[in-house]
DNA sequence: CCAAAAGTGTTATAACTACACCCATGT
DNA sequence: ACATGGGTGTAGTTATAACACTTTTGG
């Protein structure tokens, strides 16, 4: 290596990650609390330090392996945090990321061991430093995203029913949606499979079972969903 | 302050800007060629380096202020970018900024001095690093956000006509617009004043002058132009 | 036979797209 | 008088929003 740019200063970089579940009612956050100062024994977003020899995304993925055992998270980067004296020991830069997990999917004892918690979007609690607001930050951003493509079909399991489906719309997007127009509009994608096979645990009638289908979604490159001008 | 993180890693953190500009024909970016190795002599974004002391938001001001001389430039952060080996000097991370300039409202003197030059996109070079991955992704950006609020007064002087805003509304989604939809959909969103002036430099005819409202704009809060579902 | 959730179509409204001619003026 | 860019409206199409009843079956 070439000697650096030495009168600059470095700085700390953290990486936070707000991980959204979906438990079929509510949209969920998983916390930790805290087991080292400052602010030990308080709520926060699961977070650790850029390390010299990986990406941010390396970080993050470590950072949701360690925690959850699952690799592969859906992830997306989405802001820096910077204000200088957001974490009081020491100045640092956070890169905040969005994850979706499947609830039912991961290392339950690992999560206890670490002391982590599925909170409801609306009874979590107050984290320290600057991370309401990156929670905050992150659910608008998943709220976008999930009305520019279909995103969210990380957040249950494989074979899922066309009302779950509905329910976490509902959740992101925190509004009610009218059922019939929720499945021509679903329908209208053609990106989910329909099985034969039902499931008979939420009523007598049983309800069908869907999978999404990558290989239409990749095909139909929906990538432009945006208003058009 | 505590004693810090001490056994953590610290690294640069840089500040790149995609300055954009709009001389009524194509959109453009504010590029500089570099005095100082690494790649010194090739073509590069602006940027620096965040200091101790000042968050992102304010190194990026610094930044577009020195190659300017302009204060409060629209401005954007975006992504932050972590490829180990992006800069060969020393590992740096570097958080991404878009900023809007009008292309006639900025000190010509000072980005001489810089080495500095427009470029319209199409014509843009290569770029040193990871540049052009940013400024790709700065255009998406700018994409997205010219469809979702009505960004882009910031590329036009303070009055314009509408065939100015409507070029520019095509440079930046790079495709051709219908005069009267266009027209119709501005004029549907409310938040232009039109003027008794006329601009007679573009035709015998002369075509009326509009400023942007901010004051209906920040009454509509147009903020949710997304797709519902 | 009834409770509980699943499933299914139509109509009214709003938004978008495509499209062509006249106007004003300087030269 | 003509060349140049400015300005204007409508009709067809598509997307969205609102809305209520029937089906299934386990208990």
């Amino acid at each position: 290596m070439l000697n650096g740019y030495n009168a600059e200063d470095k700085v700390l970089v953290a990486v936070d990650c707000i991980i959204f579940g979906f438990d079929n009612e509510d949209l969920k956050i998983l916390l930790i609390k805290r087991d080292f100062e400052p602010e030990k024994g308080k709520w926060s977003l699961i977070g650790g330090f850029l390390k010299n020899q990986e990406t941010l995304d390396d970080a993050a993925s470590r950072i949701l392996h360690r925690l959850t055992g699952v690799h592969n998270i859906y992830m997306e980067q989405f802001y820096a945090f910077s204000e200088v004296d957001r974490d009081p020991k020491e100045r640092t830069v956070s890169v905040s990321y969005f994850a979706l997990i499947n609830i039912e999917n991961h290392n339950k004892e690992l999560i206890e061991n670490y002391n982590a918690k599925w909170f409801s979007l609306s009874k979590a609690p107050k984290l320290i430093f600057d991370h309401n607001e990156m929670l905050a930050k992150a659910i608008r951003r998943l709220q976008r995203r999930a009305s520019i493509k279909p995103i969210g079909f990380e957040l249950l399991p494989e074979k899922f029913t066309m009302r779950q489906l509905q329910k976490l719309y509902e959740a992101i997007l925190n509004k009610d949606l009218d059922k019939r127009n929720f499945i021509n509009k679903i329908n209208s994608l053609d990106i989910l499979i329909k099985l034969k096979e039902k499931d008979m645990t939420s009523s007598t009638k049983g309800s069908f079972l869907y999978r999404f289908d990558q290989k239409k979604y990749d095909e139909k490159l929906m990538d432009n969903f945006y208003l058009k001008l």
